[in-house]
DNA sequence: CTGAAAGCGCTTACAG
DNA sequence: CTGAAAGCGCTTACAG
């Protein structure tokens, strides 16, 4: 007995139809239920030819006939950053608890490529995980929300965490511990808010902000962050760090260079991933709502409704910054 | 000005056909190069039809017309976990390098369900990962390959790493670090391959196969099992352990209780994952060919012949078994 | 409550 | 090299 049987032909509404003695509009009805009445007898006999026969309804037709498939597509950039994969998780369930399938797409190739590609495939709306340029959001027919994005973009819906707020409150936190210096660890470029919410933690206690080390949102890059830190002659008793991946590879590279945490350097992340509660130290992070955001963001989707709506975050309190 | 526009009539091949004064028949053509001939001035006058209305192919009427939807199927168990994460992004890659899409569904609601699905939606094959029951494979006309399977399965291609060879070299490594006690952690039900593996490392070596510290493939489960060990009377020496997301559990656990890795418990681990390099201290653990395995599963469901393959593991030495 | 028929947007023999 | 037309498998007014 072979369980797969390709090139088996497939079967179709017309077969049910014709085992179930009825036509095929009565098959639709039975199986779409709601749009029409059906006799009970009549329902048993569709239902029966479609288990006997192992039916299964195509879905492109379906598609191509409603002009929707029932699916909803997530661009990210990535489902090896610990936050991205977490956030794909919720996606999924998200979906799945609206009777749609998630087809993921990576932004590899650029956003328009991806958007582009998705709106091929008449997904019935797409989430876009990460910053996302305007121009690559033009001319689509389909509905798309903004995941984990900074501020409002004209037109299109974005749902984001208070990153400000939140990274205030994480050196604000660090202040209450009695440090007199708090490092930001993450991107020095661009605008943000993280960056800001420290600058301005930090000055509204008098001191001076830094020192800013530069690194990117991967774990690679607070491992390299990490080992500067390590070495710097005059080290901050204390460090904000922008995501909890930098966090993890900072961690190494400070356990490596035998730098306590908190001893010699305490730390607050940001994210609030899973894994924070499995470093060594364990990080005090500032947690996204994550599962509230991507419920919001496949609302938007799904009942369209342009406009930008904030999350407050929540500061989990661990070891890495010496509450404990 | 509006990025997005629901609402907009999508455009179909028939504008382009009109904007470009030829038949839908050449649009098609010129779109899907390669079929028929048609004339440089022909082409060159429905590719500008195609930038000027901004032109989409649908993909269902598409699919429904031939048939396939140049669409991969892949149901995991979930992506928060590391391994599955990793697997599921050489997925999405390795599918793009075919030009396919992912669609990527949770076995939450059984395996039987998720294929269902995914067989309703036409996609053109689905990659399996985890364990898979034989029964649900059944009535399916796509292809389907078992990804992390353990052991042939009757006409269904599997693709699976050599975990029993992986656990035995696990064993061995520590036992040549003069480890005359090495326990395992993991699942002690069942007939796990791993098990298996250092239940004969240990006894090749002479020595009883104990303690067997039972643990769910989980971090809270290797963190349960990481207190166990912590506080048994006569702990072993060193452990192998059949995860890396059980031994980020563990790692947790055995720092909480001041036990010192690999001073006090020498640890190997197994998936090598990309997780494991930055635990404190970094796993020595057995890696699984993941690209490859993912390479040929795809292959097997694109060209589907069935039959077990199973690829050779490899060791990956870090810090946490006592080399450095 | 049930059926005949049009049409969703493509592809592809077939004819010219 | 190009076009008219059938048909993929559904859904849904429309008529009975």
């Amino acid at each position: 007995m072979s369980p797969t049987q390709p090139g088996r032909r497939r079967v179709t509404r017309a077969d049910v139809a014709r085992h179930a003695g009825v036509s095929t509009a009565v098959v639709s009805y039975t199986l779409n239920e709601g749009a029409k009445k059906v006799s009970d007898a009549t329902r048993a006999r569709v239902l029966e030819a479609v288990r006997v026969l192992g039916y299964r309804p195509n879905a492109a037709a379906r598609a191509l006939k409603i002009g929707s498939t029932a699916q909803l597509g997530l661009v990210i950039p990535g489902v090896l950053n610990r936050f991205f994969a977490e956030l794909a998780d919720h996606a999924e369930r998200e979906a799945a608890a609206h009777g749609l399938a998630l087809v993921v797409t990576s932004a590899r190739d650029g956003l328009a490529a991806a958007l582009g590609h998705l709106a091929s495939r008449q997904v019935d709306g797409v989430l876009v995980v990460g910053r996302a340029d305007v121009a690559d959001l033009g001319g689509l027919e389909i509905p798309v929300a903004l995941l984990d994005q900074v501020r409002a973009v004209n037109g299109v819906a974005g749902i984001g965490a208070d990153r400000y707020g939140g990274a205030r409150h994480a050196v604000e936190h660090l202040l209450g511990h009695g440090h007199r210096r708090v490092g930001f660890v993450g991107p020095a470029g661009g605008s943000d808010d993280r960056l800001r919410g420290w600058t301005d933690a930090v000055a509204a206690a008098g001191l001076a902000a830094e020192p800013l080390i530069d690194s990117d949102f991967t774990r690679a890059g607070g491992y390299e962050a990490g080992r500067r830190l390590a070495s710097l002659p005059d080290r901050p008793s204390s460090v904000f760090v922008s995501s909890d991946d930098q966090s993890i590879g900072l961690l190494l590279a400070l356990h490596e260079a035998a730098v306590r945490v908190p001893g010699d350097v305490a730390i607050v992340s940001f994210d609030g991933s899973q894994e924070a509660a499995y470093c060594w130290p364990p990080l005090t992070t500032v947690a996204q709502p994550l599962a509230e955001m991507v419920r919001l963001a496949v609302g938007r989707v799904l009942d369209p409704s342009p406009g930008y709506v904030e999350l407050p975050t929540e500061l989990v309190v661990r070891r890495s910054c010496g509450c404990r």
